[in-house]
DNA sequence: ATCGAAAACGAACGGTATTCGTAAACGAAC
DNA sequence: GTTCGTTTACGAATACCGTTCGTTTTCGAT
């Protein structure tokens, strides 16, 4: 086949392709999104800048996707609802989440999310120059949540002796469960002490 | 060569290449632990059950390295002194974070660590049913925080007009001392509200 | 002295992302 | 309506990656 009468790729399409792997718990590489796609890897480096920029694709329409409306709603009421579609979000694709930290974010529906958030917490009445580390440790909320949500039920296996591990390990909740409550008690924790340093 | 007099490798020198790999901000693969040991990566099979065995050996060596005694501090102080540690760890090693992260522990020496923490909480007074959770939301925070410390100075990069988002990125620290601020905020609170709870 | 286990090498396999040359179809200019 | 440059697919080739296996040599115990 050379060039097709009717194109069988753009980026929305492989973005959501990339996606629906993700969201199927299956490997989200160049070659399956092309195999899914019935592509060779090859054909999909004439709309995409490999897999950095297919990731980066992914996160867009990820967001987008997830995406939660300010409306008019109180900042506190909007951060409690932010903290639980991202984290469903990371729980829809957890294999996504260690490959979208620590990289530079370009896509613009992500940067118009964070200025969402922005604009709701200043006029919330937080100061200035308090705001960006604000969306920093909400995000470190979101980020270390969707990791602990990633990973296995049995997080730790103790081999020997503990003096207290084993014994909370043997009365805990398991995987989705335990991961549902420290989120809403994290949740809990965190608006509390953002609600007492307004009020200082 | 066949088998040399003196050996040339094991856990621990392996376990230690890969750290010193990851430290310099290098790829720290089979192959390149391998070269940098001057050996052929197929000998490291003779020591190491694979590259997920020695991603559990690099945990361990680190987690030691950045150990903190609990000694006999004050539940509070322990925690503090922890996510402070914890996250010089993560940032010195942020390339092995989703390596680690979704994946069992085994490691005795990280297990030994995770108990001391639940230990100090118990013995602060918190209750048993809550201090797995507690023990999450404070990796959740130290991992966040790492990473952060970590990422590069501009996580967002506006491209278009923003309301909020790009006056306050004007007016920001950057890098280290906006990390450094952040942390100590983001620690601030968590610490409230766990001693609010403990209050409760 | 003998024999099995241990530890290195080297070759091979299947997987990954990526680059390049080629052929065919599209779309616009003449 | 023909021409010509651009687009978009394929296929082959490259350079990695982790891993397995057979071979050789040496160690250490019987």
């Amino acid at each position: 086949m050379a060039r097709p009468s009717h194109p069988l790729l753009s980026p929305e399409i492989i973005g959501d392709a990339g996606l629906a792997l993700s969201a199927a718990g299956e490997p989200f590489g160049v070659n399956a999104i092309a195999r899914r796609l019935g592509v060779r890897p090859s054909s999909l480096y004439n709309h995409v800048d490999g897999m950095d920029g297919i990731l980066e694709l992914m996160r867009g329409r990820l967001v987008e996707a997830y995406s939660v409306a300010p409306d008019g709603k109180a900042w506190d009421v909007f951060v409690r609802e932010l903290l639980r579609t991202q984290r469903r979000m990371y729980a829809d694709h957890p294999q996504l989440v260690p490959l979208l930290v620590g990289k530079t974010i370009t896509s613009p529906a992500v940067i118009a999310s964070y200025d969402d958030l922005a604009t709701v917490l200043v006029d919330g009445g937080f100061a200035d120059d308090e705001v960006l580390s604000l969306i920093a440790v909400i995000d470190a909320f979101a980020i270390g949540f969707g990791l602990d949500l990633a990973s296995p039920d049995d997080v730790w296996q103790p081999d020997g002796e503990t003096r207290t591990l084993g014994r909370l390990l043997d009365g805990a909740e398991r995987g989705r469960a335990r991961s549902d409550r420290m989120f809403e008690l994290g949740a809990d924790l965190l608006l509390a002490s953002l609600r007492a340093r307004l009020a200082r």
